[in-house]
DNA sequence: AACGATAATGCAAACGTTTTCATTTATCCG
DNA sequence: CGGATAAATGAAAACGTTTGCATTATCGTT
């Protein structure tokens, strides 16, 4: 490339790094040689020498998730205005495979990485901090993170969906919550509802504590069994908006009437909640809000604009009622 | 690291990429030392090295796609599973965009790319050849394509839909389609679907043909418009499920019961559809396997085991029915 | 014990870029 | 037009790994 174009290699360098560098002419002659040849440059090698790569990783437990999605993409955009490259990977709610997938970034050079809520493995930990890589979670709030994090507390989310419903009179409340291994984001949703509903009335009986997976079409079903027995529910607590939006489906197929019947509520506020017929009460989660917090964040972290202990920042979820809850009949 | 395991680099290297080559206490030696200082080896330079990254690009219009989703997932298993890494990008259906993010992931030096649809700019195409990367595309299917393709015909998609609620007796038929351009898919599904109903009756009349975007929220809008005007369709021909779902809820929000006084079909069956009330008749894309085939075929193209004329496989879509769809009045 | 064969390791060059420092070329002003 | 200053370019080292080749250690056999 440098010998087409009839200079060294360091002014190839300089015309992609610092064009103003480079005379009119020759910037002219080399960008006439890049077209001709296709030339793409080794960011492998430039990485190599600069010991930065310029790019970012995110680890997700899943891109199957709507709401991480969202995230993604937002991510992503932020990200590239800032013009570092993205790297994404998806653990599937597997802290051992979260930690290999963070030494796979790692080997690839990302400047930085950001990490979905506080909980991971100790090999996680260990690598970002021996390899001393700028982290940040995202996602989940919490005083006594180990790492900056910049989200919103979940046991809140649950605190304030009970109340919603209990606000409303309702006292039989069946809570759908995801297996909280490995996911401190459900852990936390799940025991700031019961502690609420335990405060304020009784302690949830198991066969209100259902534990359901992120899955349209099992949440329905499992829905549709508690629905179905003798004494049902007046409202549905649900961990997420996937599931609620199940159970608005679960209650369709039963024939039961929302909110007169069966009020929902979910957690979350996904694109789309406010379109689900009734339109879904839900308490909204900021996750576009987060995400251009968190790839800011990173960048100003790896770029050392910014001190990691005051980085973390806290957002305000807010119940937001639409159809699908109302008052205990 | 290496003099911290008083070996000479080329032992660490061999430890890492042929353990077998390496005596068992000089393995322990180094395992020892790694694991102490937590060390990454760094891929930027094996990649300098070897002309080799062993990492795969997919470039995709967008991941907050529910269907993309899937792909993504299911595309990350089976690629780890062939020890390859993933970069993800999503140009949000601009394929200036795209020709930008091919660029990006070829200067990480991504060993291979796989694209959605068969239209790409001819920054896309050029670069693709002139660095003779290993290229293929997943989604849509057709005899023309510049790239080996993995996917299904999308025209026939459309055809399927339309003559589903032709033989239903549908004569009305509304057809809601995202904007075509740059989307080669939806444009295919289109013409499809327009071609057999012109040939069924007679031509699609322009407030049949509404352009709408991927978004529950806006299509639930449009959908309502049409289901709102004086004389309304019997049926709602929808791009794919999403807006179908989004019709599901405009019918419902419009007291219309399906699929008595409205037929809905979508195409996609994503995840969930089947879960709808009532369950949405959709026209399946098989997309895990379109997604592994993918991922495997890549895999195969990079390793010179397969040529890339005989490489490309056509997957067979199919009317789903469910409860949306009925007899025309 | 000596030999050959094999196993284990080291040496050194190469990958393509970036950057510092040195050198050449252009520009400006008196 | 000369000299000083600024602009443009080149030379060379460095980044960390990989690999062919050379060397040394180990083992088995007689």
């Amino acid at each position: 490339m440098a010998a087409r174009a009839g200079v060294s290699p360091a002014t190839v360098s300089r015309y992609f790094n610092h064009p103003d560098l480079v005379r009119y002419e020759t910037r002219n002659r080399i960008a006439a040689v890049a077209q001709d040849l296709g030339y793409v440059r080794n960011r492998a090698a430039g990485s190599l020498n600069r010991g930065r790569s310029d790019a970012v990783g995110l680890v997700v437990p899943s891109v199957e998730n709507v709401i991480f999605a969202e995230l993604i993409q937002e991510f992503a955009s932020t990200l590239y205005a800032a013009e570092y490259a993205l790297l994404i990977s998806a653990h599937g709610y597997d802290l051992f495979q979260e930690g290999f997938l963070v030494r796979s970034m790692l080997e690839h050079q990302v400047d930085g990485v950001v990490l979905v809520g506080g909980l991971h493995s100790e090999e996680t930990f260990g690598l970002l901090t021996a390899n001393n890589i700028p982290a940040l979670t995202v996602w989940n709030w919490s005083r006594q993170a180990r790492l900056p994090c910049i989200g919103i507390d979940n046991r809140e989310l649950g605190r304030l969906a009970a109340r919603h419903l209990f606000d409303l009179g309702h006292r039989d409340i069946a809570c759908f919550f995801p297996d909280a291994t490995g996911n401190d984001r459900a852990a936390d949703r799940r025991d700031g509802a019961f502690a609420t509903l335990a405060k304020k009335q009784a302690s949830v009986p198991s066969n209100r504590r259902i534990v359901c997976p992120y899955d349209v079409v099992i949440a329905k079903g499992l829905v549709a069994d508690v629905l179905g027995a003798r004494n049902r529910p007046t409202a549905i607590l649900a961990g997420n908006d996937i599931i609620a939006q199940a159970a608005v489906y679960a209650a369709a197929s039963a024939g039961l009437r929302i909110p007169d019947d069966l009020s929902i509520i979910g957690i979350g506020d996904f694109h789309g909640s406010a379109a689900l017929e009734p339109a879904l009460t839900t308490v909204r989660i900021p996750a576009r809000q987060m995400a251009v917090g968190a790839a800011e964040a990173i960048v100003e972290l790896i770029e050392g604009r910014a001190d990691p202990d005051d980085l973390s920042s806290r957002l305000v979820p807010e119940v937001v009622v639409r159809g699908s809850t109302g008052p205990a009949a």
